[in-house]
DNA sequence: GACACCGATCTGTAGGACAGGTTTTACGGG
DNA sequence: CCCGTAAAACCTGTCCTACAGATCGGTGTC
């Protein structure tokens, strides 16, 4: 039976206040002072609720105009977990890696059944360019325009978003060789192929085995477990 | 060219101390004052960085003891959508039935080549109980217990804990009738015929069809489209 | 050695004050 | 009447002080 703090209090209130509607999207908060009269609790804890729903991506706050409501899109608050897998070990990252297979793998099955020709020859641009440059940074945006842009033709924002989130690490971690680099770019080749076949099953198991060969490669490199004892 | 702000400070100097290992899993943080004189910002500004990290599951704070590291596992960060999912409308979680219905599907298949007899034992008489119940609470728990049961065997925590998220908000939207329920414990049955079988794509079909089946009911009962102009 | 107690430390909360933005209002000129 | 400008009102960002309540550590007593 422990006592409910002030912030709990502001925050339940806020959420509330949103989840039954009384808040729409885009809607302006009542200023902080207002706030902090109404519920009951000081200023200081009221700002500290606001941090709370911020940093989840459920209000946004803009200095002296006011605190809003989000667009309260699932993508949206599936980006704030970027800075969270940011923080990850090593580890984690890996376990990651079977949602990142599963989940781009059916991103990249949807597209293949929704893309144009005009994109996929744009897809082709972009892997000459990547086969050609022989700059680190230059081949890690490319590899990433590449495989978001054919995520983002899915179709489902959630699911995008998602994509983007458990990629937004594997960037950080340089395992190209020039010889693996030969490989990265034979299996891109083989999902462009897939979209350009309009076959959503061999797009899926090419971004499949695409993503496992990224994990293999980190997998390999990573350091081996400390001997604890 | 906008100067930066003194909770950014502290949220960048704190995430910077996690992110390069000074501060492991579990280790206690300075206190908010020592914090606060060292990062060159106010108590309630440290005070806001900790909120921001908190929420996001990366750091919990235990009062008049400290703020501590959390054990930095994706699955407990996948987690802090709970609230988040909460807050969506009723488009989004149609939106994130996809997600839902891939992963779910996923971890079923994986748990099917996994699972030992007395868990399938457990399982049966779980759904023994929710076809003779007849309390919609506690249909949906044994409903809800039945399948994250079955997604826990899988092996993937991160996996289970994203499974958990989408399905959080699946539970407060009520679609089972009388019908619909006898369909729903037939997909169940279905389902745990494919564990037993130890047939992990007939589990995952299995799986698929139950959530789909979820999706059709909940969008039935979704209200029309508001008209606009 | 076990236990109770007390002081030091830390978080939780409140209130006040001011700086630096933004929005609204009022005013004056055309 | 319209418009643009300047002032006023408002809001968030930040810092400071103060104190309550919880926890932890050390001390002394039995």
């Amino acid at each position: 039976m422990h006592e409910v703090s002030a912030v709990e209090t502001a925050l339940h209130g806020l959420r509330t206040l949103i989840a039954d509607g009384s808040l729409q999207p885009g809607d302006k908060l009542s200023s902080e002072g207002e706030l902090s009269e109404r519920l009951g609790v000081s200023r200081g804890s009221v700002r500290e609720a606001i941090r709370t729903l911020s940093a989840l991506g459920v209000v946004e706050t803009r200095r002296g105009a006011g605190t809003y409501v989000g667009e309260l899109r699932a993508a949206d608050m599936i980006q704030t977990l970027t800075l969270t897998v940011g923080l990850l070990p090593l580890e984690s990252i890996l376990e990651l890696f079977e949602l990142r297979r599963v989940l781009e793998a059916h991103a990249v099955a949807l597209s293949a059944a929704r893309c144009d020709d005009a994109t996929i020859a744009g897809l082709g641009d972009l892997l000459d360019r990547l086969e050609a440059s022989e700059d680190e940074d230059e081949q890690s945006a490319l590899d990433h325009e590449f495989h978001m842009g054919i995520a983002r033709l899915c179709g489902n924002e959630s699911l995008v978003s998602m994509v983007s989130v458990l990629r937004s690490r594997s960037r950080a971690y340089p395992v190209l060789t020039p010889e693996t680099k030969r490989v990265s770019d034979a299996g891109h080749r083989a999902i462009l192929r897939a979209l350009t076949a309009r076959d959503p099953v061999a797009a899926s198991v090419a971004a499949a085995a695409h993503v496992t060969q990224s994990e293999v490669w980190l997998r390999e490199r990573r350091p081996a477990p400390e001997a604890i004892g």
